[in-house]
DNA sequence: CGGTTGCCCTGGGGGC
DNA sequence: TGCCCCCAGGGCAACC
């Protein structure tokens, strides 16, 4: 389900709960996630206090504390296409067909791992590795950060030719960034998905880069204007609620101007496109 | 090497 | 109502 602003939501969610708790319990009910579990992961992470949650890309890290032998280490949970988390009381009530992992704090709150087509990753690496990770290591940066400028853009699109869709969705380009976000990015800075990624200039990238900081943006906002009810909740409530200009929308009267297109969809690199094509070049 | 394709899984929705 | 096909917001290995 998650994109970078769903993930930030999420971490913004669990993050009062965590930070600075002792997990006193921990429960893998399946391992086979797309990666197995560590083995002993149970052990190595019970007794444990979190020191932080933070979010790279779309990945959560949850810090541990240092406890010997073990130095600092950092749970590392993806949480693919159809993951979600659960914070909830402690009670009785028995895990959903897919909650696949539960970990309880010594606040007496539980969060429970929901995935359905598990697609989902979680790993327990030391915190001084995590640089290194070949999962990290080839990211680039955050969309949302400083060094995420028209100059950069332009530089790392500069003689690609993939299409500016597939580039945007390269997570060693710009971390983050999903088929959603993607779409409406596009749409609002008026670039066609179909559009070769290097012959995006000055212009057109000065307007990609200040649609997708204010798409993001804007998603994060509204996410966390109802993060409460989702840490409130068993899961179900809809702190997934965006309303997109064109993703998801074909045959719809393109949005927000009078162009008179309609709203296509074109399968790129096996991923659906929605854009119009009279507005965006 | 860079870029595209297939696959990992399950569930939901639309068409017939 | 039921069945079957298609589709899904991610990421990676295998292939050209």
């Amino acid at each position: 389900m998650p994109e970078l602003p769903e993930v930030e939501t999420v971490r913004r969610g669990i993050a009062p709960h965590l930070e600075g708790a002792r997990i006193v319990r921990f429960e893998a009910r399946r391992a086979d996630l797309r990666t197995k579990l560590p083995s002993q992961l149970a052990a190595r992470v019970t007794g444990r206090r979190v020191t932080a949650v933070r979010r790279r890309a779309k990945y959560l890290l949850i810090e541990l504390a240092p406890r010997s032998p073990a130095g600092a280490e950092v749970m590392i949970l993806h949480l693919g296409m159809s993951g979600r988390l659960i914070v909830r009381p402690i009670d009785a009530t028995p895990p959903g067909k897919h909650e696949h992992i539960a970990f309880a704090t010594d606040r007496g709150m539980e969060i429970r791992f929901s995935d359905p087509r598990r697609f989902g990753v979680l790993d327990l690496v030391a915190l001084d590795a995590l640089d290194a990770d070949p999962r990290f290591a080839p990211l680039g940066p955050e969309p949302l950060s400083r060094e995420f400028t028209p100059e950069f853009l332009v530089q790392t699109l500069a003689g690609s030719r993939t299409t500016i869709k597939a580039a945007l969705l390269d997570q060693h380009r710009v971390a983050g960034i999903g088929n959603i976000y993607a779409c409406e990015a596009l749409f609002q800075a008026g670039i066609s998905p179909r559009r070769l990624a290097g012959t995006v200039g000055q212009a057109r990238a000065t307007r990609l880069v200040a649609a997708i900081k204010d798409v993001l943006s804007r998603a994060i906002a509204a996410g966390g204007s109802s993060a409460r009810d989702y840490v409130q909740s068993s899961g179900e409530a809809g702190w997934f609620q965006h309303s997109w200009a064109v993703y998801d929308r074909e045959g719809r009267p393109c949005p927000g101007c009078d162009c008179g297109g309609s709203v296509k969809r074109v399968v790129q690199a096996g991923r659906s496109s929605f854009y119009c094509a009279a507005r965006q070049r």
